[in-house]
DNA sequence: GCTTGACCTATAGCGCGCTATAGGTTGTGT
DNA sequence: ACACAACCTATAGCGCGCTATAGGTCAAGC
């Protein structure tokens, strides 16, 4: 019984104190540049005002950083940020979570797509390396002069 | 014995006729615009200077559009024009075999870091998918009231 | 004969997603 | 006391990859 419940949100495997991390600190654990993240908050990509000190500073709790797990997620997955807005707004409003569920169900959608194409792009690529690689041995065998592969 | 030997070549399903494709032709059969082709030509994209009919409209041929094909599929799997543009230009520099297959061996590297983050972030989308559907389902019995999900 | 459409060149403009700069405050270390 | 780093706001700028526009030629069809 030392198994943990799997997680309902991404869980970041840093701990994260009681007071927060600074903006530039979060922005390392999320792996984004410090203006990055200010440009996400100014365009409304995050989930609940960002708590400051009371000298103004930033402070991002581990809600803030799990919401931006999620939001790099989204990000490196293709999502525009026009749309992430959007789920960002269904998010803050109760009552909507069939229209997320929705939302995500899409986007899921779209990366099977793309994954599927890039496997295929692969698999293309995959072709050429193998014939450029039959290319190369052969004219190491032979000391002198053969046919160049069809210069694909 | 109708087996057809595996080409070394991204092989186009489409017959190309002799006198070639015209560049509104060629633009639906690569998947590319009009304006991207000829954005890439002026780019040094492309391996062979396009041929051109007496009035100056462009020809494609079956060889430029195996070409295109290859290239469409390094910049769907993320490849900036630049570097296409070295590799053409490697690619019409006779003895380069190895340098090209250099190049294609990195980019494959790349695509394959690209593919498993892609990957994990599904794994990730999955599991925010199963809580939200869990959520869902667990309010339609419940005639009223309960928790919404930890607001993921 | 005339319009229509596909092509041509040259060049400007745009959308996206940051990134950089200027100018300022705060807090910490030496 | 002062320099230095990390933060702040506001705003401008940039790199990439096209896309759009202007102005023109040519060939086919009505």
């Amino acid at each position: 019984m030392d198994r943990v419940p799997p997680a309902l949100t991404p869980h970041l495997d840093v701990d994260v104190p009681d007071e927060g991390l600074s903006i530039g600190e979060a922005a390392v654990v999320v792996g984004l540049s410090v203006q990055a993240l200010r440009y996400y908050e100014r365009e409304g990509l995050l989930l609940d005002p960002t708590s400051r000190r009371s000298n103004g500073h930033r402070r991002f709790h581990r809600n803030d950083l799990d919401w931006l797990l999620g939001l790099v997620m989204l990000r490196e997955t293709g999502m525009p940020i026009a749309e992430i807005r959007d789920i960002a707004a269904l998010s803050r409003a109760p009552g909507t979570e069939r229209e997320r569920l929705e939302a995500f169900e899409l986007h899921r959608q779209a990366v099977l797509a793309q994954l599927k194409r890039t496997q295929e792009h692969l698999a293309a690529l995959d072709k050429k390396i193998a014939a450029y690689r039959a290319y190369v041995a052969g004219e190491e065998e032979t000391i002198h002069d053969e046919q160049p592969p069809a210069r694909p």
